[in-house]
DNA sequence: CAACAAAGAAACGCTTGCGTAACGATCGGC
DNA sequence: GCCGATCGTTACGCAAGCGTTTCTTTGTTG
């Protein structure tokens, strides 16, 4: 299911988006934590620091760091992995669900005011 | 023109956007200097740093770093109002309208293949 | 069980961004 | 011409991110 968009649109988009999001949430997070946060969100479990840094092609310390900062916002939470406990298994909470469905809901409201 | 998105199409337009321009570009502007790039870019000159911290809801200093950063960049430039020289003009640039025009192309591949 | 490998975190020095407050330059009204 | 207002920048101390390197814990393999 194809989204056409034209070059106007597309930036359009991002535009409106951008600028509501900066208006409205004081949480400003990088192009890269909000990568990880709808990568944690969107593809299925389980995920890794290590398989997270090789998807977004950055190292590891970026990712621990990321989870260090949205973890302390409570957009994400961390467990161990007790089948081999080397593995810690980034978990999505309520409140980092919520905060992508408002975010979704940004999109969509924007992308009808094109 | 409105865009009709489904949520998951619009998170996951987001993701992949997100993603693809961590993967590609390591320039990592924050939202906030995305948000202003693409206000410079997109609605009709002239831009003063006043105006855009008024459009953004952001402290002007907030601005001032933003061009010192997207000018090291080349991404935006600065130059005296003539008529009053208290302002500042915010001029686009051929590099940033480059770097645009990547990423709307960016949104619009990655709209497709969704 | 010893030796190596792997995963994630922590340490290090550095850079960049933040909010608040102060500053110099410029304008406008009286 | 002066004085207050306006514009953008700079200064300050602080928080957060970066890349590289090192460390700790845990698994795996011979």
């Amino acid at each position: 299911m194809p989204v056409e968009l034209t070059p106007s649109q597309a930036l359009g988009l991002w535009h409106a988006v951008s600028l509501e999001q900066v208006r409205v949430d004081s949480r400003d997070l990088t192009l890269r934590q909000m990568a990880i946060l709808l990568e944690i969100y969107l593809v299925p479990p389980p995920h890794t620091v290590r398989g997270l840094a090789a998807k977004l092609g950055v190292t590891k310390p970026v990712i621990t760091r990321a989870l260090d900062t949205m973890g302390a916002l409570g957009l994400v939470d961390r467990v161990r992995d007790e089948r081999d406990r080397r593995n810690v298994v980034i978990k999505r909470t309520v409140e980092g669900a919520l905060y992508l469905e408002k975010f979704g809901d940004l999109i969509i409201n924007q992308g009808r005011k094109l």
